[in-house]
DNA sequence: TCTTATATACTACCATGGTAGTATGGTAAT
DNA sequence: ATTACCATACTACCATGGTAGTATATAAGA
């Protein structure tokens, strides 16, 4: 029996949509652990679909290397490959550093406002102690800085590998995070964009991305099963 | 009446990468020209395939960008957007940029002649005029140093993306390239990895990958209909 | 006990019919 | 001539039954 949560349907969500947004939901957050074995049957009967809107859920969950479809065998939830998880950190790192290059060269003080404003947010929930908007605020954060610049090509490839490391940093508990230290680095790139300092944001940036770097031998020992 | 090119159907295809791969090439090469209208029934009559391989294929060539679908309404082939062509660009060249940096730290030797063996066979193609086989081993040199450094992921966001520029690349005809020159860059990539001078490979990179950027606005005015 | 054969229960893949929503062309009213 | 309406012909979306291929458990044979 699979231990998923349904989530709400929301009533624009065609069926397909649906159900590659709960499935993508029980993957990150590991309700649905790697390794599992799923079929189109199965999710169908739960969220009460055909299985055509299933497979078509399958088929871009396979994309995105959160499923693995064998033909005839069966869908498998991917276990979690740290070669590819670096990869993922090292293509955003590269990708934000040359984007907050470009915002330091041409950047709206209607965007500058916004990151100061979700910076002041984030103080607040840092001291509230409340680590799941600041998350979202975090990648609000990010987010503010590549659109920007008018990078929504960036964003989305982005986002698309993130499904895959956000399953690791589900892994770590909150309170590990440095959240000091994350903050004043987000103090320093909003400061060398407005001082238009290319080479001061760039740098901030690499620091400030190289923290995604996490213990990983540590965390493959303690969940050895979930890891390829 | 669509003016589709059928290729031939490879033994180990399923259906959907048959429709896939047939649509692919067809916009790629413009044999379906952007804002082109087709529909899942008449291709699957065209390919002789039931209709639910071809949705599925549509609905990975949308996520490419390279259809678009309106649900009740139609399926399009995407025009051309400039602004999305180059920020495929600009995330072409931050990536291999990085990626040849990593080469000059670490790259077998065997990686190093797979490179010099390219360019040698580069060299017989300009002599012979050969563009289209130029353009394969120029895709070859770049795969050849980013699979080097064990950069998987990269090359298929980068393969990805390319889908959409090499629309534009195919509008240009191929004597246009200045191949000497871009063959002197692959050169002087290939003694800086040698040498490992990270810097320096990193600005011949920058320089090469900037000879993507078209002649952007005379292309739109000549082809008006085909972009957005 | 171990190997081999076979039945059975799966799987994803594909074909096809029905449904709701959209565009379009013709007709009637103004 | 222009507008409003409606029938018709599309569309992509979804449901469902059938197919070939794979894994597994059981039984027969060595």
């Amino acid at each position: 029996m699979l231990n998923m949560v349904s989530i709400k349907r929301k009533n624009n969500y065609t069926s397909r949509d649906y159900v590659y947004e709960s499935l993508k939901e029980n993957i990150i957050s590991l309700k649905l652990k790697p390794g599992t074995n799923i079929s189109e049957k199965e999710i169908s009967e739960l969220l009460q679909v055909s299985r055509t809107p299933v497979r078509e859920a399958f088929l871009k969950l396979a994309q995105e290397e959160l499923l693995a479809i064998y033909p005839q065998r069966g869908t498998f939830v991917t276990l979690i490959d740290l070669q590819h998880v670096e990869e993922t950190r090292f293509i955003r790192e590269h990708l934000e550093r040359a984007t907050v290059r470009e915002a330091c060269k041409n950047f709206s003080n209607e965007s500058i406002f916004k990151l100061e404003e979700n910076l002041a947010l984030q103080k607040i929930c840092v001291e509230e102690k409340n680590y799941t908007k600041l998350f979202k605020l975090d990648e609000d954060f990010h987010y503010t800085i590549v659109s920007g610049c008018d990078k929504k090509l960036i964003w989305s490839v982005i986002q698309q590998m993130n499904n895959h490391l956000n399953r690791i940093r589900i892994l770590r508990l909150a309170d590990n995070f440095n959240w000091d230290l994350i903050l004043s680095q987000h103090e320093n790139i909003i400061s060398a964009i407005k001082d238009k300092n290319q080479d001061l944001a760039d740098r901030v940036m690499e620091e400030h991305l190289k923290e995604l770097i996490f213990e990983q031998e540590s965390l493959k020992k303690k969940y050895e099963n979930l890891f390829k």
